[in-house]
DNA sequence: TCTGGGGTCCTTTTCCTT
DNA sequence: TCTGAAGGAAAAGGACCC
């Protein structure tokens, strides 16, 4: 039942609607697509990482032309058996109570939980799935800002039905929407800001939807550790503590110009900003790319000297894969560079800039080639990159920056159908 | 015992020009 | 010719994120 709108003159015409942007990010994604994949292996350690790449996988080659939900598990590569470099990129729930987790070395890994499967990375599956859940997205809500392929922001603001209950109605509209077109689950979470929005997005893990209030600041945020906040890593994390501030409240309550003193002019404001909840970044929908870059780790560490022939190999394939990246998206750039990582594990970086932008693999190769001559090439070296920035159009085009045609109608209105 | 690959953004250093 | 300040661009490094 409505009340009159006589009687709530704050919700007037000309009050501007309450700012609501959600951050969406998908539950487990890349272990999820695997396991609609793989259904046989749900619910059993699987580790997901290594160096393989799956147009080498034998699993796949011995069992072809049989569906792949109906590969016994048996037949599926064991941590143990794996031999070589590599990290953790995600594991399932199951085989994170073994104490394996993202970004651990597979040798690790394997010692802690060795019957746990091993599937290869498969990009290109899980950003065709992640281009399905975005387009779900932005049938509903135009305005979205990509932020990887397994995360985004909304701003539900404008859209109708956007501020009922918060925005809980069309957070849950999207999680809906998003299952039914591909199986997948998402936690959303809904706030004044991005700052905010991201933090809630955690709270209620996996299928959550959260909504944090500007009013909720000291009674949700506060009392979580700084390292919540999207922006203060280990590094930040460590010098905060150094101080004895553990927790957002606590760095709340410290003087911005102390802040400011301690952390440098702009993270140190930032810092203030943050812990008081304040964030005015508007969601962006466009961005151009700043730079294009290509590296590989080696199976194992190399000389400059004595693997000369293998190295250059490698470096050639890494500037003919660079540009035919800048080519496929059809961008040039001005700015060689590359990135050595010396067996101590140490990196460093040498950049050059061109007269002309250009795609051009023999162009790069002759650049980057000088720039590594700059470097220390004694040590053995474990990774070898190169990188292309400052970007320009190859067409000399420039990026459309229209706006997003908010639709009329309220999509909430779907999981209302009798209000 | 190890520690991937793509990115962005910021700070500091270096180099060049005036 | 040397010295120094100032400012900008390029180069280098580092923190952070997914």
């Amino acid at each position: 039942m409505l009340a009159p709108a006589c009687v709530l003159p704050s919700v007037s015409a000309t009050s501007a609607p309450v700012r609501r942007i959600a951050h969406l990010d998908m539950d487990a994604f890349y272990a999820s697509v695997e396991l609609l994949r793989y259904p046989q292996l749900q619910g059993l350690p699987v580790v997901i990482g290594g160096a393989r790449r799956r147009d080498d996988d034998a699993l796949l080659s011995r069992h072809a032309g049989l569906p792949l939900a109906e590969i016994p598990v048996a037949e599926f590569p064991r941590l143990k058996d794996y031999a070589g470099r590599g990290v953790i990129t995600t594991a399932t729930y199951a085989a994170r109570q073994f104490g394996v987790g993202s970004a651990m070395g597979l040798m690790k890994a394997a010692r802690l939980c060795p019957q746990a499967i091993l599937l290869p990375v498969d990009f290109e599956e899980y950003r065709k799935y992640s281009r399905r859940f975005k387009a779900v997205i932005t049938e509903i809500a135009p305005v979205m800002e990509d932020r990887g392929v397994d995360e985004v922001y909304i701003d539900f603001t404008e859209v109708p039905g956007g501020q009922r209950d918060a925005g809980r109605s069309l957070a849950r509209l999207i999680q809906k929407s998003i299952f039914d077109a591909t199986g997948l689950s998402c936690s959303i979470g809904v706030a004044p800001n991005k700052l905010l929005a991201k933090m809630a997005s955690e709270f209620n893990k996996p299928k959550g939807i959260s909504v944090v209030l500007a009013e909720d600041l000291q009674a949700l945020i506060w009392p979580l550790p700084c390292r919540k906040i999207n922006g203060v890593g280990p590094k930040a994390e460590e010098k905060l503590k150094a101080q004895g501030i553990y927790t957002i409240g606590e760095l709340a309550t410290r003087d911005p110009a102390w802040l400011v003193k301690i952390f440098g002019r702009s993270y140190g404001a930032w810092l203030h900003e943050a812990a008081w909840g304040r964030d005015n970044r508007p969601v962006v929908t466009e961005s151009e790319p700043v730079s294009i870059s290509r590296e590989t780790t080696f199976e194992r560490d190399l000389h400059a000297v004595r693997d000369k022939a293998e190295l250059g190999a490698i470096f050639t394939r890494l500037c003919e894969r660079v540009a035919a990246d800048l080519r496929a998206k059809g961008y040039v750039g001005r700015t060689i560079g590359i990135k050595l990582r010396y067996d101590d594990f140490r990196s460093i970086t040498r950049d050059q800039t061109l007269e002309q932008a250009t795609a051009d693999v023999r162009t790069i190769r002759r650049a980057a080639g000088q720039c590594l001559q700059r470097a220390d090439l004694t040590r053995r070296l474990r990774l070898l990159g190169v990188r292309v920035g400052a970007l320009a159009r190859a067409d000399g085009s420039t990026p459309d920056t229209s706006r997003k045609e908010i639709p009329r109608h309220d999509p909430t209105a779907l999981l209302f159908p009798d209000a």
